[in-house]
DNA sequence: CTGTTAGCGCCTTCAA
DNA sequence: TTGAAGGCGCTAACAG
């Protein structure tokens, strides 16, 4: 692969002068410009950002930690950093956590020896260590979808308390009052915030939160399945199911199908982050909006303002979803 | 940051000997190896990998492009890819390239500054130019999901054709003759190869495929919808629909209900890829598995291969996948 | 067993 | 308008 060097000497000229003329940073002679840029395109000469970041002091790269890749959510978020990190003249290097600590750890870690501007943490079970690591090497850094324990740093999420509760909210306006949550597992933040909006809603509502009405299952499909049929296998089966998102709200409507009770004439279901596949379900399905794109756009963009030097107050940035009613939420029977 | 430097200052040795006791790639006494190591842990030193990299010609960093992360069957590759990657010793680099050939251009163009050892690439509207940019830079390249005309390199991916002809065959077998085929836009190479391998089917089965059983339309569920939507409406509907994708499929099912068309009974439809969720529409939706974890894996192992010197033939690695029958297909009406 | 030295490819003063 | 030279942080001969 050629090198400054040896396009200087090609042209003719000291490779100081080739640098200028790669980066407009100072004059140089229109006849020289022209024969180094000849010699560049005919050398196929592509500068070494390795090089360039050495001297800087930048990468113009920055990481994402998260803990699934597939996820519809991670992936909008994803998506969204990714717009707006190329856009900003960065590249987004993904990381891959699978609930998995160590992993976790190192990935941090080589990503610190790669040196990434700053980073963009959709934080599983990290511990202090981790992120101590972080403060140490003062890497900027972004808090996304929810917020960690001791650690101070900008945070740009959605509300997951708020979207419990509106889901929650319009199954009672709507008239239902045993109304059940199919939820993600304990140690998950997110489901537990929306679960706490659920809980709000109904003690507003005059109503005692059942614990039987509340089913921990798999994040999954298969998850909200195995959980609505526990649920409607009760003796008093509840007339409304909020999951805490899409995905298990998937699986609470095939269950339902299954066991023959109609949506929503029987059971009103709600979703929650709105997949694209949401509008498309039988019955279409009632879900909180949560608009990962322009989540996404707006870590990546909170974090390229501190790594460019902004040294304000941290930020907590969050973007509210609504809901969007479709047809899997109706008045109890 | 600490440099190495000033490590080797503080602990009171050369550099030198900083660096072998990292690397373990000389003996050194136990005592001073204590000692350093002491002293990196003591000021939080962590080597940079930009240095490094200058110096050894090898970024442990890898590049994929693809169209969309957010797609499911993409999400499921670069998945396969991180794990890989990381197993290796490997950092990703996520480009999205939008269906837009000039940022596609721009993302190698970095890619390419920032020196990764190698590239995995699902080509969209990638013009003669790119490659040859690669090949140029001589970078080690795998083509992922799709070949591209005129580039001699390393190809990990599905069978397309042979996933349509098995939906195709399996409605075949159930007795159907009037199939449908609803596909994503003219331009996607993967959707082609799967309407390739549904006409093959019919013309195997001795019918005549009619061109209007042939619907294209945009890549999403609501594309699905309309499509549908169409078919149902003919005076001579078809009694299946082959659908290249499971996304699209979802679109189906959702017009059939709509319309009030029975699945299975009034109408087949077989989906393709896969999707989690496949396994939890109403019915659940026959389709073409993908086995997207194991090829992303495959793709980073190829091409970690070439990157470490195997200098073999071309390569090209096909992963099969099969029919999973479900509740969407079976016997015409 | 350990240190000195010469770069890797680029940017950037400092001089001319 | 241009060049020479030093150094970013690290590795790897080459010496001792």
């Amino acid at each position: 692969m050629a090198t400054m060097k040896q396009v200087a000497e090609r042209a003719g000229v000291s490779t100081s002068t080739v640098s200028h003329v790669i980066n407009n940073t100072r004059t140089v002679s229109a006849d020289v410009r022209q024969r180094v840029l000849a010699v560049i395109d005919e050398m196929r000469y592509i500068p070494s950002a390795i090089a360039r970041s050495l001297k800087n002091d930048r990468t113009r790269t920055i990481g994402i930690v998260v803990p699934d890749n597939t996820s519809p959510y991670f992936a909008g978020l994803i998506q969204g950093v990714e717009e707006a990190a190329f856009r900003l003249g960065y590249n987004l290097i993904l990381c891959n956590a699978v609930e998995d600590p160590g992993r976790e750890a190192a990935h941090l870690r080589t990503l610190i020896e790669k040196r990434i501007d700053g980073l963009i943490l959709v934080a599983g079970a990290v511990h202090a260590q981790l992120t101590e690591l972080l403060r140490n090497q003062s890497i900027p850094m972004v808090l996304a979808d929810h917020r960690l324990a001791g650690v101070h740093a900008d945070y740009v999420g959605p509300d997951h308390a708020r979207a419990g509760y509106l889901a929650t909210r319009h199954l009672l306006d709507l008239g239902h009052r045993r109304i059940a949550c199919v939820r993600g597992p304990a140690d998950r933040p997110g489901c537990g915030e929306r679960a706490h909006g659920y809980a709000r809603a109904l003690k507003e509502a005059g109503l005692a939160p059942d614990p039987a009405n509340i089913v921990h299952t798999a994040p999954s499909s298969e998850g909200g399945f195995v959980a609505a049929q526990k649920l409607l296998a009760r003796e008093v089966a509840p007339t409304a199911v909020f999951a805490t998102s899409d995905v298990l709200a998937l699986g609470v409507l095939c269950a339902a199908a299954e066991v023959g009770v109609p949506v929503p004439q029987a059971l009103s279901v709600v979703g929650c982050g709105d997949l694209p596949l949401a509008a498309y379900t039988r019955p279409r399905l009632t879900t909180v909006f949560y608009p990962t794109y322009r989540m996404g756009q707006a870590m990546a963009e909170r974090l390229i303002a501190r790594i460019d030097g902004d040294s304000g107050a941290v930020e907590h940035t969050i973007l509210h979803g609504e809901l969007v009613q479709r047809e899997s939420s109706g008045a109890p029977p």
